[in-house]
RNA sequence: GGGCCGGUAGCUCAGCUUGGUUGGAGCGUUCGGCUGAUAACCGAAAGGUCGCCGGUUCAAAUCCGGCCCGGCCCA
């Protein structure tokens, strides 16, 4: 027998909680078994509802770690949660293929530095398949991930983002905003690097380590008011390279603006910055005249200096705003002027003030950030270095006031280090912003479960810019819009089967919809008989995976599950895939409606002391590794435990290793204490029902208060899974599993266990009939955490002892709450009683009396309804308190406050509840107190020598007794001997030979041996 | 620079919407006890200027204003 087979078909709870183990062994069980093909299957057959849903697909250009893992668990409990309650859930799989992040893995996999690099020695046709290496080679990792993690997701249905199929879907978008007039080429503004000569996505201008000290220019000039003699507004810039490019002068509409005589002149600034202004430019004499609102200086033209240099800004000088003051919120009336100059050629938000009042843009640079001929005097110029020549032309006009230098932040390329520019570059955009309100709408009847992440969300997409979506690169969806080399009329192309029956030349060999193959492609001109190429952008990758909805399903499945009932992503994906996926799907469909109902935002993962995770840090948990070494449910449970899924969550393996373990390993210790109870009495589930037990009498007062307290923990469990509060969830079932069944409810009825009296097999019976249906409906409410645990518990336990239900804890239906079974009153007198003892337990600490020893009376002295409600449970809390009576009082006793002040009770006491113990012990009572003394000892040996608490001893000898304990014991060695599972215990005083190997123990500081034969 | 989120015991977090006895839980620590399902458990103890300042109020962790620190997003 091998080690791997004895593992799988080992039917018994291994005597420790052992995860790693469970969880090799239920992998291999799912699989063999097909259980998640067969749980699909199931519930697409016989379901309750559909639940629409779609994967939010990983980017395949990166290993899984935590954070990821955090999502996947998430999905997944919603998952199996909602199978459980009998919908369907297209469970499926899907993987973001193309994109920069992509391309950017597999260049630095090829060594080559950018992209020009990369099209001289690598080639178009290599690159993509590298590219697709590449991806395949993570998509290996994603799903070992999965499979560690017990991700039910259906890996055969996965979608591709870089399939044909895929892109001519995502093309019907983009022909729906085509047909609609949202689709339109214009400029954009980039951040553009010179040395890779490719403009940078947002989130790479972002990465860490691009923001660097730099040394620029710190630059006050003055451009004069047009018409008056003497006025200037001063203005100050770190670029003076955009004054090529300025059309425009902004001031803050709401500040107050001061017109100020400096010399013969009067320069305009904010007026709270006067003073530092001066002081800053060393002027000492100077005089504030007039202010002015600034919405009453909108409209000032002012002469632009350069334009016998630049001929065009000549031109563009005639148009109405240009070279004005204009008003904007965005100016900062906080630092420098309070003037700002305007480059919608240079700047995003210059560039939204001019798109805003229809001002043409000026964006006079090549490929290389170079001025073009259309700069005049600059031409040829690269950028940054036109910033001497500009000061030098300031300088000769009058115009400079002052340069300095000064050290700043700035972005720099994360890869070649160069300094970014932004600059506006020809590009195709869909123009959202015309259709914001349908958006904003749309997003507002979303279920975000939580306000920030959703005022979040609300507040980005108010901003309702244009979406750049053309990219300059290679491995992405191609843009499918081809353009006449002469007349320049466009045509949009939206499948595969139009664009080759247009092809002038059909491809020969290998055809794709990618680069290059598709450039290959050209069209004849319908309206002048020209020939037509193809626009050489590939779409957003935002783009691509925002299509899913539509291109991942068939027609007749996007019907049935878009919308989706509920998704979730990282925080991060706001302006990533929700966003995508919700102007895409409101462009299709031209109506107010998000393509899911609900979205629930998670925060992201750290590290344990709260820093990202990151290459350069070297602190990042990949799951693959992470899971050959700790438990994959334990990690489940932690991870949905530890916080709200909105929180930040700080992943710290040794809290993981507390708690959540001790919560799963109580669990399983329950059912290993119920199972060898349960088979030694040979209990039938199938005979011994909870109606059984009922009918017939057999249920007491713990019983129903814990089947109370079960049904409270289903519903608010229920409610709390249905609100995405998953921490609060868990604390539920990890309440109900510690603090209710464990510490509560088994001492409870471990004595009544504890015996093989056939008289009482009924009641025995009863109490497994009870923890069967509780312990079960546990597992089943862990499944969607603790899948691994939850089904090895089900075989191993339930299955075991009733072959009739189903092969998978997942094709349970999930618990409903039975409200006769609730009782609040009998939950309220439990809960006096469990005070009352805490009070019991601290009496006797201080008397030193041992809980094992019993007591002969207890009073209790308290309110009517505590007394009433303990009355009730009179059997119970003499059990627990280990006290033969109980009295309960309403009034204070005089003659026990007398007795206790002279030691004979010892009392403890809160609010208005006393508990009084009777702390004097006969011969009896010492008895009984030394052999569960003894006994304790006896059954510490047993298990040190590794006996089953079923095995029948033969004989116990004790010896080392002085003759007044083994006179105190005589009386109780029967009960002993029953305690212990022997057929006799023998007393001695002195160690006789016995054959065996005696073992010796501390008793209250008596030498105590023990001899066991079996 | 702007927006959002957070700051409560050594650690992780509740409590704040709707102000009201001495501000909680779990983990950790110390002492004592218990334990034939448990890596558990029970009793007690130590541990807090509820980020800081001001305001409203009879009363503020809670409401309001300002500031400091940390994080995220944007510029």
């Amino acid at each position: 027998m091998t080690a791997k087979f004895q593992a799988d078909s080992n039917p018994n709870l291994s005597p420790e909680y052992r995860p790693l183990e469970i969880e090799r062994e239920i992998r291999d069980f799912w699989e063999k078994n097909r259980v998640k093909e067969k749980l699909a299957e199931l519930r697409m057959k016989n379901n309750v509802g559909l639940c629409g849903w779609v994967e939010g697909p990983p980017t395949l250009n990166g290993i899984p770690h935590v954070g990821h893992a955090r999502g996947r668990v998430i999905k997944d409990l919603r998952y199996r949660w909602r199978s459980m309650q009998g919908y369907f859930m297209p469970f499926w799989a899907g993987w973001d293929c193309q994109g920069l992040p992509v391309e950017l893995e597999v260049e630095k996999i090829l060594g080559v530095k950018n992209k020009r690099e990369l099209i001289e020695k690598v080639g178009e046709e290599r690159f993509v398949e590298e590219c697709k290496k590449t991806i395949m080679r993570y998509h290996k990792e994603w799903v070992e991930a999965d499979r560690n993690l017990g991700i039910f997701m259906d890996q055969k249905k996965a979608y591709w983002t870089y399939l044909d199929e895929y892109i001519e879907r995502e093309w019907q978008y983009l022909k729906r905003a085509w047909e609609q007039g949202l689709l339109e080429e214009g400029y954009y503004v980039v951040a553009y690097c010179p040395g890779c000569q490719t403009s940078l996505s947002s989130a790479e201008v972002g990465y860490e380590g691009s923001y660097k000290e730099v040394e620029d220019p710190s630059l006050y000039f003055k451009f004069k008011v047009a018409g008056y003699p003497d006025l200037y507004f001063l203005v100050w810039t770190t670029m003076p390279f955009t004054l090529v490019t300025d059309l425009m002068l902004a001031v803050h509409p709401d500040a107050e603006y001061a017109k100020v005589q400096v010399g013969d002149e009067k320069w305009i600034i904010v007026q709270q910055r006067v003073e530092p202004v001066m002081q800053e430019l060393g002027i000492e004499k100077y005089t504030v005249l007039e202010t002015v609102n600034g919405k009453g200086l909108e409209g000032l033209k002012y002469d632009y200096p350069f334009k016998d240099l630049i001929p065009k800004q000549a031109e563009l000088d005639k148009y109405p705003t240009v070279h004005t003051v204009v008003c904007e919120d965005f100016v900062d009336v906080n630092t420098a002027s309070g003037v700002v100059h305007l480059s919608p050629g240079n700047g995003e938000e210059d560039f939204q003030a001019a798109i805003k009042r229809n001002v043409p843009i000026f964006a006079p640079f090549d490929d290389d950030v170079k001025f073009t001929g259309e700069a005049g005097f600059f031409s040829g110029v690269f950028a940054r270095e036109a910033d001497t020549l500009v000061i030098e032309e300031l300088r000769r006009r009058g115009l400079l006031v002052q340069v300095k230098t000064i050290r700043h932040e700035y972005p720099t390329c994360w890869r070649s280090h160069h300094r970014l520019i932004w600059l506006a570059r020809r590009e195709y955009f869909l123009r959202t912003d015309r259709i914001n309100r349908l958006i904003l709408e749309a997003a507002d009847k979303v279920e975000y479960f939580f306000e920030p992440p959703k005022n979040r969300f609300i507040s980005f997409l108010k901003e309702g810019k244009p979406w750049c979506i053309s990219r300059e690169r290679v491995w992405g969806a191609p843009l499918p819009i081809w353009v006449c080399e002469k007349c320049k009329s466009k045509t949009f192309i939206s499948s595969k089967k139009e664009l080759l029956e247009k092809a002038i030349d059909k491809p020969a060999g290998h055809f794709e919809l990618h680069k290059p193959w598709i450039d290959r492609i050209q069209i004849k001109c319908e309206k002048c008989g020209g020939i037509m190429r193809r626009e050489p952008f590939v779409l957003d990758t935002w783009h691509n995976s925002g299509a899913s909805p539509y291109a991942r399903f068939t027609d007749e499945e996007f019907q049935k599950y878009v919308p989706v009932e509920f998704l979730t992503e990282g925080i991060d994906q706001t302006r990533g895939w929700a966003n995508s996926l919700l102007l895409e799907h409101v462009i299709l469909t031209g109506k107010p409606e998000a393509p899911y109902k609900a979205f629930l935002f998670q925060g992201l993962t750290q590290d344990a002391k709260g820093r990202k995770m990151s290459k350069s840090l070297g602190n990042i948990i990949e799951v693959n590794k992470l899971i050959k070494q700790v438990s994959a449910d334990v990690c489940r449970f932690y991870m949905l435990w530890k916080c709200s899924p909105i929180d930040f969550m700080n992943f710290d393996l040794n809290e993981m290793n507390r708690r959540p373990y001790q919560v799963l390993s109580t669990l399983y210790h329950l059912h290993k204490f119920f199972i060898q109870n349960a088979e030694y009495d040979n209990f039938n589930p199938q005979r011994h029902k909870l109606e059984w037990a009922r009918t017939n009498g057999l249920l007491r007062k713990a019983d129903m208060w814990l089947l109370s307290k079960l049904q409270k923990a289903v519903t608010e469990y229920t409610a709390k899974l249905e609100r995405c509060e998953f921490n609060t969830a868990l604390g539920i079932i990890e309440d109900f599993t510690v603090e209710i069944i464990s510490r509560l409810y088994i001492p409870m009825i471990r004595k009544e266990l504890w015996t093989d009296d056939p008289e009482t097999l009924n009641r025995r019976l009863a109490i497994y009939a009870c923890l069967w249906h509780v312990l079960k409906t546990l597992v089943l409410l862990f499944n969607p955490i603790t899948p691994f645990l939850s089904e090895a518990l089900y075989q191993k336990v339930y299955r075991k002892l009733d072959p009739s239900l189903s092969e998978s804890v997942n094709f349970e239906a999930w618990p409903k709450p039975d409200e006769k079974l609730r009782d609040p009153k009998l939950e309220e007198d439990f809960e006096t009683l469990f005070k009352c003892l805490s009070l019991v337990n601290a009496a006797r600490q201080s008397a030193k009396i041992k809980r094992r020893w019993p007591l002969r009376r207890v009073i209790v002295q308290a309110p009517e309804n505590t007394c009433s409600a303990l009355q009730g449970l009179n059997e119970v809390f003499l059990e627990l308190a280990n006290v033969k009576t109980a009295e309960y009082l309403t009034k204070t006793s005089e003659n026990v406050e007398a007795e206790a002040a002279f030691g004979k009770w010892v009392a403890a006491a809160e609010k208005d509840t006393k508990v009084y113990l009777d702390i004097f012990r006969d011969e009896k009572l010492l008895g009984e107190g030394l052999m569960r003394d003894v006994a304790r000892r006896i059954q510490a040996l047993r298990k040190e020598l590794g006996y089953n608490p079923t095995d029948i001893l033969e004989t116990v000898h004790v010896a080392g007794l002085d003759l007044e304990s083994i006179g105190l014991l005589q009386p109780h060695v029967k009960e002993m001997n029953e305690l212990v599972r022997a057929k006799n215990v023998q007393l001695h005083v002195e160690v006789p030979r016995v054959g065996v190997e005696w073992h010796e123990y501390l008793l209250d500081d008596k030498k105590l041996k023990i001899a066991i034969i079996k």
